[in-house]
DNA sequence: AGGTAAAGTTACAAATAAGTTACAAAAAAA
DNA sequence: TTTTTTTGTAACTTATTTGTAACTTTACCT
């Protein structure tokens, strides 16, 4: 299991590297959020990040406002800045947690720990006949392996990640189509989930008009 | 929402108190074990504990491990006690936070809300025999689905939503028909009201006149 | 009680959203 | 390059949804 450090203390990096490997997790670490940008590129799968704020080309504050939130990948910050505007600016963006330095690194792997614990999710969803594996990104139909355009797979995972939840036509343009940057109209949502439920022997996808898609459990 | 403090410092608990009905949760404060213990009998629905350690009958942490941890309730620990193992134990017993006094009002609320959100379960509202659930967008009848039109369904919505609170005509025309942009008269509310109603087998939605509606719980 | 304004009811034509199909441009693979 | 796949749009179809008008009933006021 990968955790990603972003933090220009060499010691720091040094004590957490001993005390989390001893633990049995890897951990990469990056001490630039130009570093973390460009090791983000090779899609690495991360566990779970622990952020400084204050780095040397940047604030991590910013970083993670801007790149890591969108990732959906749970976040510790971990710093010295202790200004309590800070701290709540930080949970209250998503940050799983806040330690203040110097702090206990028994303390940072047991939080670490509840993190994980709590982010665990289910890599393979399955609903009546069709499996979609998230790990290998692979989407099964009674077994068989099923081929999907990339935003075909994009969508149908959407719509999987929020298993028994309304999913916005809205949202779906948002998640999907601001990664590949063109402004695309509503139809086209539309003729994605012809497309996706074309390909599938049963129609899990419920429509809710006006609303959205939803794929629901049993 | 209740939120129960076990916690016998008294500027503590008026501090808190103050702070958490300004966002609106209900605290509960218990000075003592024995008294948070007589408080569990009467079954008071609680969504969170914020718990301290040194309490005058006892140890917080123990009456956590042998009472609370098998209610199921997120705990946040509050406390002076900053010993690491102490800490590293709250949490891997299963405390969902650990904050040491002195604490930052802002941090425990930003905290509060945090386990709040992750905690939370379904968002399904019930009244009477009519189910509402918001995730999944669907509403039952006596366990029957019952199908809305997209407009019917977002002002039965917002009746939900504001549950024993009238919502004006005028609220419902703006909040409904600034989606879809159209200019709507007053009556078109009236006969949208008429359609919910005909579509449910009791009418839980009261008219007050010149006002607007309102959905009772009970 | 009766007048009055608000809300309820009904029916209908227009508007619309989602499903569908086909196709050309763009991107990726060969 | 050529070939194949992917992507976005446009045009069409469908059943549904929507808004209004005209009328009736209800609840509240003096």
């Amino acid at each position: 299991m990968n955790i990603l450090l972003i933090e220009d203390n060499l010691t720091i990096i040094k004590g957490l590297k001993y005390a989390l490997e001893k633990e049995n997790y890897h951990l990469i670490s990056k001490m630039t959020i130009k570093n973390a940008r460009e090791f983000f590129q090779e899609n690495i799968k991360i566990a779970l990040i622990i952020l400084d704020i204050t780095l040397p080309d940047g604030n991590g504050l910013y970083f993670y406002e801007d790149t890591i939130k969108k990732m959906n990948i749970p976040t510790i910050f971990l710093t010295a800045v202790a200004k309590e505007e800070i701290v709540v600016k930080s949970l209250n963006l998503g940050a799983e947690d806040y330690l203040t330095k110097p702090f206990s690194t028994k303390e940072l792997i047991a939080r670490v720990q509840k993190v994980l614990l709590r982010s665990k999710k289910k890599s393979i969803i399955e609903v009546q006949n069709i499996k979609f594996d998230m790990d290998k990104m692979l989407v099964y139909d009674n077994g068989q392996i099923i081929d999907f355009s990339p935003l075909e797979l994009k969508i149908l995972q959407l719509l999987f990640l929020n298993l028994n939840k309304v999913v916005s036509r809205h949202v779906i343009l948002d998640k999907i189509w601001e990664i590949t940057g063109n402004d695309v109209d509503d139809h086209t949502v539309t003729v994605y989930l012809k497309r996706i439920r074309g390909k599938l022997s049963t129609d899990i996808i419920e429509t809710i008009k006006g609303i959205g898609y939803r794929i629901d459990e049993k």
